[in-house]
DNA sequence: TGCGTTCTAGATCGATTGATATAAAATCCG
DNA sequence: CGGATTTTATATCAATCGATCTAGAACGCA
């Protein structure tokens, strides 16, 4: 069977994820994988590919681990109202938690690959509409309990509350200050 | 007085822009740059400085012809209310007509460059900060005159709007989609 | 015309990039 | 034990990066 590897691939791979997230694709070498995953370049390319694989995975653990996460967690347990406000109070003190600015990795990965990749831009907007489709869901929900207006349709303020999420990750970025959050609905 | 050089300077520094609007700071090199302003190396180093000088002269080109004019021609001239919609409607045309989905140069370098660079840190957050009064202006007029709601703080209302901004600038990178503008206010 | 200055084009520098190749070390199975 | 296999560390590749330097061309002024 040859000599067994040395590394987690699950572990490696979070640890790709994390120089990915913090750096970017671009900024972030093979070399910075090589030894934040602690493994060889070989090892690397041998257990996940070439530069571009290795982020698609990485990218694809972030979303798992972090929005598909959240909906997991607070959809269905909390009354649709209630469901909103928690995922915008966790995405709010994770950014003023995040020391390092590294924001949203699939924002980030939104502004530097998928206006020009057409791959990554597909992969993008999959996982916003899966963001908007949580929202929109929350909100028929509340409107049906009378917790959310009627006055604007369940698809514009679905899309809305996904435009005031990308914003928030974009401010956190540059001015990641507590008083940006209380003006929410 | 020796040989007069054969560009114009600010011709040189728009197109300069352009490039850093449509590759970012780091996919741009200098011989980007050299090309598309159709100098040499050396007059771009001897009239403009090193490429982060470059960059910092081409934001401040963006800004001042991009966000600083859109509030002169607008702030004002209309009823708040109406400047409101009218800067946003501009944002959304100007979106969906960038077929290279280049977005905001502002934004892009808030995610690309702020985080870990202060300078640029502060000038982003500075004219983050513009555009924030911009709107809290609008809505403080607005409020007087009864055409906004005062169940929210001016100061709230400003950031939310300033938050959804930010989010459409990220959506048209990556959706450019017209049915994305219609739930607004 | 000739000097001083500033422009131009192009060569060059060391460093780093993504990716591959080489060879030795380590392990499993028979 | 020993051959097969897969690991590891390291060397290497061409290309590109930001930046500098060299040489010569083009101009104003005396």
């Amino acid at each position: 069977m040859g000599r067994p590897k040395e590394f987690d691939d699950d572990a490696a791979l979070a640890l790709a994820t994390a120089c990915f997230w913090e750096r970017g694709y671009e900024a972030t070498s093979i070399r910075d994988l090589s030894d934040r995953m602690g493994i060889s370049l070989a090892s690397l390319y041998n257990s996940f590919g070439d530069k571009r694989t290795v982020f698609r995975k990485a990218l694809g653990h972030y979303v798992a681990h972090s929005f598909a996460d959240r909906v997991r967690r607070f959809e269905g347990h909390y009354p649709p109202r209630a469901a909103i406000a928690a995922f915008f109070d966790e995405i709010i003190e994770r950014s003023l938690a995040d020391r390092d600015r590294k924001g949203c990795m699939l924002v980030n990965t939104a502004l530097e690959i998928a206006p020009h990749d057409p791959e990554f831009r597909k992969i993008v907007a999959e996982v916003l509409n899966r963001i908007e489709s949580f929202f929109r869901r929350c909100v028929e929900a509340g409107q049906r309990d009378g917790t959310i207006t009627t006055a604007q349709s369940a698809e514009d303020l679905g899309r809305l509350l996904l435009c005031v999420l990308l914003g928030i990750r974009v401010l956190a970025r540059t001015r990641p200050e507590r008083v940006l959050l209380e003006g929410l609905m």
